[in-house]
DNA sequence: TCTGAAAAGCGCTCACA
DNA sequence: TGTGAGCGCTTTTCAGA
């Protein structure tokens, strides 16, 4: 993982359709030497799959929040139970006082609490503290460029 | 947008490096026919763009945790500052005591301390309250079949 | 909006360095 | 780990329904 693999992975992230004639030639490859490249990175599970990014509103993903949700018990091996719900698109283990940590997208607020409904029917939980959106400024993948360090 | 262009939707998210024949045999349309959708899907904005999905631990975004912004003013026009740093990959304007909501990765908890203090010397920030990630149950797109409703 | 086919371009693999 | 070239498949386009 040098700068090059760096440099492939947000050429990559920011159009994965290019070809590797264009993405060698952005590190200063040939496309065969480009292609191999990026092989490796799929090998090694740095790229995990191409995929294409949707907006969320044109899918009745217009309302987006996350919620705290509390629990009596144990939590750590309740992920099916969260993923079970479509509408929830994280679900993460948090230090603190509640115990996970859930985003969540829905076409309305209705909506919302009737995902918050069904968090709240998962064994264990005992409460949820819900806080929506009002604008997103941004969301964007992690940056390769970080682990240049 | 109807049940095939939701259904090519998903597909695409599971896999965008497809061939278009594959893509209309699984919803019973021609390459051809399936190009056209796929190609009117990105023209109104549903598809934003083809990416790759890349590990965060392989880039030096192990350490996952989301931060409370508080504020003593506005935060409404403050994106640009929270995009200046790259470890912060969301931020939301949120409802509640807090103003601003940030998820960001970084290597390791010491360069997590130095993303809050970069937050803290945004202008008008008051405070911030960070949650850490123990462990991360999934992270997945948002589902097109939400739209079906 | 779909089908089917033709043309143009690219991915993938190879021999070689 | 790199280059350059070939074959085969895919994308892309288009006439017709």
């Amino acid at each position: 993982m040098d700068h090059i693999d760096r440099t492939l992975l947000t050429h990559l992230q920011q159009d994965a359709a290019q070809s590797y004639a264009a993405l060698g030639q952005a590190v200063g490859l040939s496309a065969g030497a480009a292609h191999e490249r990026v092989r490796k990175l799929r090998e090694r599970g740095a790229i995990r799959r191409t995929t294409v990014e949707v907006d969320p509103a044109a899918v009745g993903g217009a309302v987006l929040a996350y919620v705290m949700v509390d629990s009596v018990s144990w939590m750590g091996d309740s992920a099916e139970a969260f993923a079970a719900l479509p509408e929830v698109l994280e679900a993460h283990v948090i230090a603190g006082s509640a115990s996970v940590l859930v985003k969540v997208r829905t076409a309305t607020t209705e909506q919302l609490q009737d995902v918050l409904r069904r968090i709240y029917a998962i064994d264990g939980v005992s409460g949820t503290q819900a806080t929506v959106v009002l604008e997103t400024f941004f969301e964007r993948p992690v940056s390769p460029e970080l682990g240049a360090g």
